[in-house]
DNA sequence: GTGAAAGCGCTAACAG
DNA sequence: CTGTTAGCGCTTTCAC
């Protein structure tokens, strides 16, 4: 493998001119260029990066950390980081830490600190505590997860909002008994907070009881576990008639459970989901949701983060103020609520 | 942050001494291990990984290639894949090609040489003598295509049997007139050539005839694809009554057609995947499929592309022999084929 | 057992 | 415009 030295003997000139030539540098007299550009040619010259990375103090790489790349939601989202992140040259190193709080507060603590410019996170298990107490000063951005006053960028949909507008929905609907699935006991997991919290509000603006019984929690978010979920609802004396899942794995989960004991969705049993994962689009019936703008997610995150680490770059510590920034999202009502007419 | 030197300079040892203690050389004493383990804690002292991978030559990093990771197929088995090499002490990269030939080979000329240590790949639009040409010496796995006599370890299922049974199983039941989704006129896909041979292998055993009309070739293989294929069967003047199709997210597309339809499946129209992936163990009816063993495709792509490294860092070059492993699979028959008795 | 010193390949002052 | 040179932080002979 040819180094600068080899390249700057081979064309009669010094290391200097050659990296010059490699870097872009404007100022080379134009027959100088042609020689090295030659000899670069000649020896397949390439770059060690891990010499450029040493010196220039970067990496040329950012790590995205999600609870599992096989949840359609990450996978879908990983796919649009990447892709902003190629846009800007970056390269994309995943770490999936299984919605672990012990390795999500490792990443905090920087495991990843040596090998990447910057990070983005979607947590689910770690709090506001746990970000207070962050040593590593790798550049970070978070996804979905608000933490007030966090001393981070971070960007997400309204979840709350979206939340109560999906149950408006349902309640528009002339449902009175509207269940929820996915609500969460363990600590962290704003989300499920947020999403429980729009769902209350929603109820409350219909005019409806908030019961207690018709809010299933799960222990995590795949189909499994609202499937079950919904066993269990169906089972009560007085099942719900429309049920809120907190995402769209749940949903489709549901959607097996209620079908598979012979009830029909939506007349028996409407079933609205979160996060519009292409699945949802080609299920029977396909499925009503919130739709977060997960392009503009990826794509605002990586510009986050290039800002965040120039500015890191620039000013010796500290500097930009922390940017909270919200995506819009819309609500996609299919068949799942409204039946093959709407 | 600090550095080895300032670590041996508060430890009053010299910076060798420092990185005997740091890589656990044995020979140290144990006075002056402790000394210097106190002043690695005080510090907080973490390896610069740029100057580490600088000296030793090597990242720390594997990449992997697939075609795009919002695929349920290759969402699971980039979990999977991520999931070994942790193991062994690897990060992973991602890289998406989207299929696209000159991406694809871009990773064969050796756009990531600097950037990691091996390269486990997923290849869709290239062919045996792009991979010929290769020029980039970084350790290479390739994955789920068979590209004979090729000097390069891969793994994968023996698509065309897999196929072959498949067809096979629709036939036991009674199919005479079985349909294939996903047949591809562009050159590579080998994967896509192997199951047309499989599916003709079937119904060649069956005593069938073949019959072009029957075989409809999408232009990816994502659900809409196989949902547009559906509809042009379905538009025949005698439609198929049963469709295996090459994955299971063209399955699902072909399944939302029939279904919205008003016909049955099974009864109407029997529909088979190939994959397994998550989606078709809830979707409504369940969905027959061949089971790939993903965690075993995975593992082994580790496996053997850090014994090929290990290789590459042991010999001068080209020692280890390419070995082709073939990963097992399973039949799953669901609802799609046999409905809910089954 | 430990230290001194060379050098991995590159970039960036600083001269000229 | 181009060359010389000093490190970036680490590992690794080679002495002692």
């Amino acid at each position: 493998m040819a180094s600068l030295k080899d390249v700057a003997q081979r064309a009669g000139v010094s290391v200097k001119t050659v990296s010059n030539v490699v870097n872009g540098y404007a100022y080379v007299a134009s027959g100088t260029r042609e020689k090295v550009e030659l000899a670069l040619a000649e020896l397949d010259y390439r770059p060690n990066l891990s010499a450029r990375n040493l010196r220039r103090g970067r990496t040329g790489v950012i790590a995205l950390a999600v609870p599992e790349l096989d949840a359609p939601y990450f996978a879908e989202l990983a796919r649009s980081v990447i892709k902003a992140a190629a846009e800007r040259g970056w390269m994309v190193l995943i770490d999936q830490t299984d919605g672990v709080a012990a390795r999500e507060r490792e990443l905090l603590q920087g495991v990843r600190e040596q090998s990447v410019d910057g990070l983005i996170f979607s947590p689910v298990a770690i709090g506001r505590d746990d970000l207070a107490a962050r040593t590593d000063a790798t550049p970070l951005v978070l996804l979905g997860e608000r933490v007030l006053d966090g001393p981070t960028d971070h960007i997400a949909v309204d979840n709350q909002s979206a939340a109560r507008e999906m149950t408006a929905h349902l309640a528009g609907l002339g449902h009175t008994r509207i269940g929820a699935i996915g609500a969460q006991h363990r600590p962290g997991m704003g989300t499920a907070r947020l999403r429980l919290a729009g769902y209350r509000e929603g109820l409350a603006a219909a005019g409806l009881p908030y019961d207690e019984e018709l809010v299933a929690p799960t222990p995590a978010y795949r189909r499994a576990d609202g499937a079950e979920a919904m066993r269990r609802l169906l089972a009560l004396p007085e099942p719900p008639r429309a049920v809120f899942c907190f995402n769209d794995l749940l949903a489709l989960g549901a959607l097996r459970t209620v079908l598979s004991q012979g009830l029909r969705v939506p007349e028996d049993v409407a079933v609205a989901g979160f996060d519009d994962i292409e699945d949802g689009r080609y299920s029977t019936p396909t499925l009503t949701t919130v739709s977060p703008d997960k392009d503009r997610v990826a794509k605002t995150a990586v510009e986050l983060l290039d800002t965040r680490i120039d500015a890191g770059r620039r000013a010796g510590r500290g500097a930009a103020a922390c940017r909270e920034i919200e995506a819009p999202y819309r609500l996609l009502v299919r068949e799942s609520t409204v039946g093959r007419a709407g």
